[in-house]
DNA sequence: ATTTTATTCAATAAATCTCTTGAATAATTG
DNA sequence: CAATTATTCAAGAGATTTATTGAATAAAAT
């Protein structure tokens, strides 16, 4: 093999796996999946795509090693094929939402809208939650927290936040967190918590940039 | 601005920076402007593109803030625009090379072709170059060599490695590097060199990936 | 064995991306 | 200021990607 027809296969091989990411659509289902796997409907509930299409989409991933699937009875689930393809995931989100300037003003005018800057990184909540005035509240839907949620964290689903409001301390330090910079789950809490009189914020990242901080520190 | 909305925004944002990823003319400018900025002839002139080509996959990665450029007489230099996308690119290299079948399959093909296999990491190589007996060995042109270079290393440029063959010593164990893992000025080297019978081997990796090693140690 | 349910496959029109061609700029030289 | 050089812009044909539609599978339930 000569060094131009090497050069094509390998950079053709890249851009392959560049353009299984270039779509709105299997970057949102990517995103999902950090979270754990989750069926077809599932994603499809999530998302609003149609059936098919999630399906489609989820093929391209797959066949670019992305996404690995199983199947269980009627359901056939999947999940992000392994956490170095996480990190890489979580290493493009972090580049993007610091590095370009649209993605940081979108972000930025959103977390205001909800009173959420001001936002805790994953390096404070470290040395916070040594602290007992400090509590940290998972927003993701319970089943979500059961496959893994950050140590010491307790589960408040965003259905159950108003309701609960009153069992909690207004003398606590409240951090939320969902799943990531992209989702909008902890911001609703922080603008609720606020309205309600807490002392809230939110954490930065989410529960997937957690795990992958943890498999890090371990190696 | 709502959940939905905020979402379709972000993603949109995000696949728009992968689709201009998502091209291999654009991988391969890419991976020369890591050398150091570059004028478009020398880039037309490396990769083989048309002049008109070439100038739009720049504008490309310029509209998304990949690239920056500066204007010099006649010429326009590119480069890249920030050591944190050069960063976040080698992830991506690195990761397909070591997660993607294919391509890790074709390097290494490539690599028995060129007798180099048995290459050295760059932890490696830090322990080594404190051996006298060890000769670092850059071997990309002269002018990248001047941009910046691997402490320690020699210049040694391709078309002048076969007449200076003489100069160097059996008794010490070479190690060329280039570019990193995608360019084959390396190969070459140590094919040249095996045939000779030199003690040689490749750095699994190259300059832009020492020069980002370093910069995350001094942190 | 038939029906139901969850998912995949196949075909297609619309949208997007890519390369080529030739003209238009912008800075320098004579 | 005309000519030269390096680069960019603009338009169009061809290739690729995308969402939609409806049919085909595969496993489970009746």
């Amino acid at each position: 093999m000569k060094g131009r027809e090497f050069k094509d296969a390998m950079y053709d091989g890249l851009s392959k796996l560049m353009k299984a990411l270039a779509n709105p659509a299997r970057l949102e289902i990517i995103e999902m999946l950090s979270q754990g796997e989750k069926s077809v409907e599932g994603i499809v509930d999530a998302t609003g795509l149609t059936i098919a299409n999630a399906s489609q989409h989820l093929q391209v991933l797959k066949n670019n090693n992305i996404v690995k699937s199983r199947r269980e009875g009627h359901y056939v689930f999947y999940s992000i094929i392994n956490d170095e393809f996480l990190a890489l995931y979580q290493h493009i989100t972090k580049y993007a939402i610091t590095e370009v300037a649209v993605l940081e003003k979108t972000l930025n005018r959103h977390r205001q809208d909800n009173l959420a800057l001001n936002s805790v990184t994953l390096d404070e909540l470290e040395s916070m939650l040594h602290n007992k005035h400090v509590l940290l509240m998972d927003v993701r839907p319970p089943s979500e927290y059961e496959l893994g949620h950050i140590t010491g964290a307790v589960s408040v689903p965003m259905n159950e936040l108003l309701c609960c409001l009153k069992d909690f301390s207004k003398e606590k330090e409240i951090i939320a967190y969902c799943r990531g910079p992209f989702c909008v789950l902890a911001d609703e809490a922080v603008k609720i918590l606020t309205e309600n009189g807490f002392n809230v914020r939110r954490l930065d990242e989410g529960y997937p940039e957690w795990k992958v901080k943890q498999l890090e520190e371990q190696k």
